[in-house]
DNA sequence: GTCTATATCTAGATAGAC
DNA sequence: GTCTATCTAGATATAGAC
């Protein structure tokens, strides 16, 4: 909230000084992803996080009131980046939603800070009380209902087949990205990620498609 | 290994007292998995543990000599109790393997401290240097070759398809698992993680068997 | 087997100098 | 915008009393 301010702030009185806090800001957050990812929220500290960008903590804590502020500033920059490369537009088939969840992997395969930021929060967030807890229900029901959506549009347009559970089908392809996350982040050169995602995705589709073909196959 | 050795000295020196102690160990191992589960290994506390159990934490330093070695011996207790109770013997069949796989997320969803142990582990696992990190590397390669060589005997059996990637499917399998218990550790009462593994599980045997049957239902 | 005491270190947050 | 200084709290681990 104090961000928005500040580049509100910025319109209206378009002197130097603002762009470089920007910059600095956004160090600190990419920073911090990588902190998240390795020590979740709890054993981060933000004095190493403060090292890392070359401040102080107190130099941290002009930019971001306290660590609770800034994990949820992490979070909500990194969706909102995510939500705009990847689920703007309203997919025009079943497929082509599939496509998108299969370049979203991709592209976490080539952020490995990111993606195993997301796997430690997920999984620290599963207690009451967690600084994230209400964000990551919020997260998986906003997605997976969307995904719903859109599976039950195709549905209606005679693409996929009616009379099974989507909202399940949702679920479950959400899981099966979130699972091969957890693995890749372990052993991340044992195996193609994206693959095995395109492997699944393909298989289901085959079984949900009205007319029984999978997804379209690359070159 | 201190545990170790000192059932072998209780069977040489049956006194009264190991009994107590072997209690008093199988208590602070509980009371680990809570706090590994909400913590993770970082942010937990001896201290905190230890005033759990009802004890200081000089009082459980006797037991475990140190944080790490509590982390060890949390994590081969509860993979050995579970690797008797459901893998011990070898599957007769692949849906019988994909029925216990079944089991262990019913079993799972009744022990939401340690289901969320291993989610949060393993997550916090992926860092190079944690003290879990070859553990659940090895764990996962372990279950997966397992469960890979069953699937590969039961299409010498003929009971399903040839010319499948067999190491992937159990791959995938499991980061199903793994995926919705995540999303059930966020939100136990909103959805059935069993059910939703069993539908997928059935899909997906009505895909590779031989005979394209799914699993037997139940009642 | 458990306690207390202690050493050493690090945490998050606040206040105020520059 | 960043620094230093400071506060309170808590961490792991060791040593030795009982």
């Amino acid at each position: 909230m104090d961000r928005t301010q500040g580049r509100t702030a910025r319109r209206s009185a378009p002197r130097g000084t603002y762009p470089v806090g920007d910059e600095r800001r956004a160090r600190i957050l990419d920073t911090a992803v990588d902190h998240f990812a390795q020590w979740g929220f709890h054993a981060s500290s933000l004095a190493r996080i403060a090292k890392d960008v070359g401040i102080t903590q107190g130099g941290l804590l002009h930019h971001f009131r306290s660590k609770e502020d800034l994990l949820v500033s992490v979070l909500r920059h990194s969706d909102e980046q995510d939500s705009e490369r990847f689920f703007s537009p309203d997919p025009r088939s079943a497929a082509e939603a599939f496509e998108s969840l299969i370049e979203l992997a991709r592209y976490n395969s080539q952020r490995p800070g990111r993606t195993r930021m997301f796997n430690m929060l997920a999984a620290e967030a599963g207690e009451h009380g967690h600084p994230a807890h209400e964000y990551f229900i919020h997260r998986y029901r906003t997605i997976i209902d969307k995904n719903t959506e859109t599976l039950r549009l195709a549905v209606e347009r005679g693409e996929l087949k009616p009379g099974i559970d989507y909202a399940g089908i949702s679920a479950e392809s959400i899981a099966v990205m979130d699972g091969l996350q957890l693995q890749w982040a372990l052993a991340p050169d044992t195996f193609d990620m994206t693959g095995r995602l395109r492997t699944y995705l393909d298989r289901l589709m085959r079984q949900i498609s009205a007319d029984g073909s999978g997804l379209p196959g690359r070159t």
